[in-house]
RNA sequence: GGGUUGGUAGCUCAAUGGUAGAGCAGCGCCCUUUUAAGGCGUUGGUUGUGGGUUCGAGUCCCACCCAACCCA
């Protein structure tokens, strides 16, 4: 049995289906195309109702969402993105072959309304239509009026669902479109120019994570998604860029969790001259700007289900800026006076579970996040990492076992990396050697190449567009400022 | 990968191991300024899938699928 006949089955068997079905039916004997064609309109629904006068001729199109009947007059919603409008409609203004007509439309179903503005006794904004143009008939019925999609697989499965039903959805998208859009503009306004640069590279380079593999048919050999853009924006700054960013999607094949999808958005920027304190600068008054421009303020606040803050997020500069290992002594003064054995016996007394750790370092590191990075909401800047965390940043000219880069920690995540880049060929070659560790990860020759022909010294960021959307729209998965995100089939 | 919770009508949710139910949506009737419109009536179910225990399973047991959360 195929798709095709289970449908089929799925129709008979559902009265709902059967009786949308029926109408169209009705439509057509009415000599009415359910599906419609073109309709110029004066004003998107929430348009009008944003910009109301009375009196007025318009012409508008959207989903009926809404019907409120009186026998011989209705009261519909018009809803697309930009809102909703009410259109009344009375046998008394339109022709009886669209009141007819109007019977066949239910919920869900898209209208073209042409007619006058007026105010009801209610004092409601409203359409009063002198005509209407079916333009699409819908065959399904839409999630319940009042709750919306509740159940997480359906919203995110159907997206196109959650975003018609569930009025904070949607603006979570429209906030997230309005943040990239101000991204691009405030960096283009900084004389920054956006480049684009292979999705597709032979080696994957710029970070250390598994990518996902392909392979092009024509040339004979595999290719990977990027995992990121970074070494061909070097590229370009040897090529002599000086002010760059790429804004666009990065691939990992690892796990998923509330945190992680296996296609996410990153900004990387690079300038020529600069070094990490600059950077730091620059995103610090960029957030802060997205922050004003459209979250309305410098405080964010998180709520709730029910609606009561749970978090604020205070971004008023400046943002505090801390050496990574100050930090750690705040945690505990003796911490660098310990040895590595002792470090181990702090954390089993402390609670912290290091079993997995390797390394002296990475103890070192897990504390930091799980008693510095986890508690942090507010922004702090932590500066001078140890190098072993960062292997493509500048070394420090002061203390060589540190590295000249921030983390930037917001909403206890990291939320920004940003370095002074290194420019040493040399030095960059023997850090990638020492990381691409044997047979899987390749040298990418050709970078290091470009770095002998001179790379010069740059400040680097990276930013995570999923993770930023997060802090600054107050929801707690990655799922809610995605789209589309990445699930298992569903059988 | 491990643990916890969940999957019941199109949607939102109920249902001590004992007749599967409500609200919304739908359908029928009434109503010419309603807005979660209202009133009266009414249709709609392979309870995620497959086994098992039982006189009897949405409920208990086992396996699997999907999801959310926590942990690694």
């Amino acid at each position: 049995m195929d798709a095709a006949t289970d449908r089929m089955e799925e129709k008979s068997h559902n009265e709902l289906l059967a009786i949308r079905r029926q109408k169209l039916e009705a439509l057509r004997s009415a000599g009415i195309d359910p599906f419609g064609s073109g309709f110029e309109t004066t004003g998107a629904p929430g348009e009008i109702r944003a910009a109301f006068a009375e009196g007025q001729k318009v012409r508008t199109a959207g989903r009926i969402t809404a019907h409120r009947n009186m026998g011989k007059s209705h009261f519909i919603d018009l809803s697309d993105h930009s809102g909703r409008i009410q259109v009344y409609l009375n046998a008394k203004e339109l022709a009886p072959e669209a009141m007819a007509a109007f019977d066949h439309l239910d919920i869900g179903d898209f209208l073209g309304v042409e007619g006058e503005t007026f105010v009801t006794k209610t004092g409601e904004p409203s359409i009063k239509a002198a005509s209407i143009r079916v333009l699409s008939k819908s065959l399904r019925p839409l999630p319940d009026k009042w709750h919306g999609v509740q159940d997480t697989e359906i919203k995110y499965r159907q997206r196109y669902l959650d975003l018609v039903s569930n009025r904070e959805s949607l603006e979570v998208f429209q906030k997230r479109i309005a943040i990239v859009r101000e991204i691009r503009r405030f960096l283009e306004d900084r004389g920054f120019i956006e480049v684009e640069t292979p999705m597709m590279q032979a080696i994957p380079g710029g970070a250390a994570a598994q990518p996902f593999e392909t392979h092009h048919n024509a040339l004979g050999m595999d290719l990977y998604l990027r995992i990121a853009p970074e070494l061909y924006l070097k590229r370009l700054l040897v090529g002599g860029f000086t002010k760059i960013f790429e804004l666009n999607r990065n691939f990992r094949n690892e796990g998923i969790s509330r945190r992680h999808n296996p296609e996410f958005t990153m900004l990387e920027t690079y300038w020529a001259y600069a070094d990490f304190e600059k950077m730091a600068d620059l995103v610090e008054e960029m957030v802060c700007h997205l922050a004003e421009k459209i979250c309305g303020g410098l405080r964010i606040e998180h709520k709730n289900a029910e609606g009561n803050v749970t978090r604020t997020i205070d971004l008023s500069r400046p943002w505090r800026r801390t050496r990574y290992e100050d930090l750690l002594r705040g945690v505990e003064p003796k911490w660098y006076d310990f040895s590595p054995e002792e470090r181990r016996a702090w954390c089993q007394e402390h609670g912290i579970d290091v079993t997995h750790c390797q390394a002296d370092f990475e103890v070192t590191q897990h504390v930091f996040e799980k008693l510095i990075e986890e508690k942090t909401m507010d922004p702090l800047f932590v500066t001078h990492c140890p190098k072993e965390l960062v292997p493509l940043a500048k070394q420090n000219a002061a203390d060589p076992r540190l590295v000249d880069v921030y983390e930037l920690v917001i909403n206890g995540q990291e939320i920004s990396p940003g370095y002074s880049e290194l420019n040493d060929p040399d030095i960059q070659r023997e850090r990638l050697e020492h990381q691409s560790g044997g047979e899987t990860q390749k040298l990418d020759d050709d970078f290091l190449a470009a770095l002998e022909y001179g790379m010069p010294p740059a400040g680097g960021i990276g930013i995570g567009i999923d993770r930023l959307v997060m802090m600054l729209t107050g929801v707690e998965s990655i799922r809610d400022v995605i789209l589309f995100p990445h699930m298992r089939p569903r059988h």
